[in-house]
DNA sequence: GCCGTTTTCGGCCCGACTGTTTTCAGTCG
């Protein structure tokens, strides 16, 4: 994809435009930058496709922009970018994660001390340079060479299901401060995106200086950012931020509505209050200075013409248009599911039993798992063959039969999560998957062949009649490995003609299907599973992350086979 | 530079906190 470039110097563009304080245009590249980021088609197809005029169709893309991106396409560059970095010639993105640092400081500090990337900024520091500056103190200073040690320590996102049980933690100390009337999660944690920069706290007290003093004096804060009596923001050992603010209780919807975000979709929000003569800021919806709603977010929505907009939908893809129709999808709800249709055991590198791995499945509330150890190819987890994967079948006609017994409706499944060979044949006989309850095929190899090879490859597994579902479409492991590269589009739309299902994999650094392919999937009608990957019992708690990624794809119940009743997710299968 | 349920021209989100200042610019979300 050359949409990461192409993002990257038209956000360029923008700092370089704001150093300048030139109005507006740089907001105008940012957006530009975001459409383009948001994009799941290639710029490069969208050009051959249909030229400029398909450039303009990009959200936030012009006439301007698009002889921009036509001018990369053609020659890799960006001349009014190079013109413009030329006059600043700073390493922008090295300074992208340091607090504190804009475009207005990163262009003194080039013009006064001619610092073009983090290793000039850390010698100006410490050779206490950068204090005797106008405008700079020996604060600034102290803040800079503390941003450089974080950037360096850490890549600055983390994923939501490996943060979760902190932010819990701490929302809970926090509700039982006196005072303290609730505590909510909100941000993009409560947006459910699979990985977040930082924690928003809302909290509603009467007196909000205790809450803050005990806030920033928790014993897993290293840094203290800000210290205010409605607005605090600390940096965890972790590495992570978390930010509280205190608002009174008449304007907790709106409150919520605002550190919800994301970003944009409050900008419109607000434009849209604008357009009605109002004006919406986080105490609330306001004609002049009296307060028209701000109680609850729907009070907000309502009041602005919309229908209530779950959190995971307010990325601005198209979420405010649906709820001025009431056209929003019904989305899954959370515990929802009925089954588990990727689980393995210690037959190869799972920790637990299958019967273990079933009685926690019950006391999770599913009424069926699959069972879906890895096969030979994948040596080092002992990977089943045909006599081992028979010798499995029987164990699990013995554990559901003892199941039954004791009276659980409760029914273990037969399944395997085939590799996918090079050339896209199986890891098993055919005669062995036909006689599988739910066969999933996986990529574990080769993970960096050519999109056009990689494609076609997970392309000929869907034509396999036994292989009814596609495990880890993507690949790609957050903050660890990239995606491989395969045509997503292409996918979908064989996905739909074979009727293979694809897995939304809810082991929260997997998080295979992205929101923007789920998307896709539904619009094909194209059925999907989320499936909790549990390597071990604790793992199948994992299944609602997975669901929140569903919800954040638009995805209902109807799109989910495995929040179906066991009878029906069966006949949907090949 | 983009965009249109008021607009093809004239608008463009808003407030808290910090660090430097004696009233505010810069940054952030």
């Amino acid at each position: 994809m050359v949409n990461d470039e192409i993002a990257r110097l038209l956000r360029e563009i923008a700092i370089y435009l704001e150093m300048d304080d030139v109005p507006f245009r740089p907001r105008a590249y940012e957006k530009a930058s975001e459409g383009v980021l948001g994009s799941d088609e290639d710029m490069k197809e969208v050009y051959a496709r249909g030229g400029l005029k398909a450039l303009e169709q990009v959200p936030a893309v012009g006439v301007s922009i698009a002889e921009k991106i036509e001018e990369f396409l053609k020659t890799g560059r960006i001349a009014y970018h190079d013109e413009l970095k030329k006059k600043v010639p700073v390493e922008l993105g090295e300074f992208a994660g340091i607090e504190g640092i804009g475009p207005k400081t990163l262009k003194t500090l080039y013009q006064k001390l001619k610092v073009r990337n983090l290793a000039d900024l850390e010698k100006a520091a410490q050779q206490g340079k950068i204090k005797k500056l106008p405008g700079f103190g020996p604060k600034s200073e102290e803040n800079i060479l503390q941003g450089i040690a974080f950037v360096r320590r850490s890549g600055g996102r983390f994923v939501l299901g490996q943060v979760m049980p902190e932010i819990e933690l701490i929302r809970e100390r926090l509700g039982v401060l006196a005072g303290v009337e609730s505590v909510t999660v909100a941000g993009s944690v409560r947006r459910r995106k699979d990985t977040v920069g930082d924690a928003d706290l809302l909290v509603i007290a009467k007196k909000p200086k205790p809450v803050m003093d005990y806030f920033v004096a928790m014993p897993e804060v290293v840094q203290v950012h800000a210290h205010g009596e409605t607005k605090s923001s600390v940096k965890l050992k972790n590495g992570m931020d978390v930010d509280v603010r205190i608002v009174p209780k008449e304007s907790y919807g709106a409150a919520l509505n605002y550190f919800t975000g994301s970003k944009d979709h409050n900008v419109a929000l607000r434009e849209l209050a604008i357009k009605k003569g109002w004006k919406l800021n986080e105490y609330g919806l306001f004609a002049g200075t009296k307060r028209i709603a701000g109680k609850t977010e729907d009070e907000v929505y309502r009041k602005l013409g919309l229908r209530y907009i779950e959190p995971e939908l307010r990325e601005m893809t198209g979420e405010l248009e649906a709820a001025r129709k009431n056209a929003l999808p019904d989305l899954i709800p959370y515990g929802s599911l009925r089954g588990d249709l990727q689980v393995q055991t210690d037959w190869t590198d799972g920790d637990a039993s299958i019967e273990e791995m079933a009685q926690t499945a019950i006391k999770a509330g599913l009424d069926y798992i699959v069972i879906t150890d890895h096969t030979k190819r994948l040596a080092m987890t002992h990977g089943l063959d045909a006599k081992r994967i028979k010798q499995q079948w029987a164990e699990i006609d013995r554990v559901n039969a003892a199941l039954k017994k004791k009276g659980k409706k409760f029914t273990i499944l037969k399944g395997t999560e085939c590799d996918i060979l090079k050339d896209g044949t199986m890891d098993l006989p055919d005669e062995i998957l036909a006689q599988c309850d739910v066969v999933g095929g996986s990529v574990h190899s080769l993970f960096n062949l050519p999109e056009k090879e990689q494609t076609a490859r997970i392309m000929r597994a869907m034509s396999n009649p036994h292989v009814d579902i596609i495990f880890h479409p993507t690949g790609r492991v957050l903050n660890k490995r990239e995606a491989y590269a395969v045509n997503m589009p292409e996918l979908i739309r064989h996905a739909k003609k074979t009727g293979t299902v694809l897995e939304i994999d809810a082991y929260p650094d997997r998080a295979d299907l992205k929101a923007e392919h789920i998307r896709l999937c539904v619009e094909a009608g194209v059925k999907m599973s989320i499936d909790s990957d549990a390597h071990a019992p604790a793992h199948i708690q994992f299944l609602d992350y997975g669901v929140a990624q569903a919800r954040r794809g638009w995805a209902g119940k109807k799109d989910i086979i495995n929040a179906w009743p066991l009878e029906k997710m069966l006949k949907m299968l090949k």
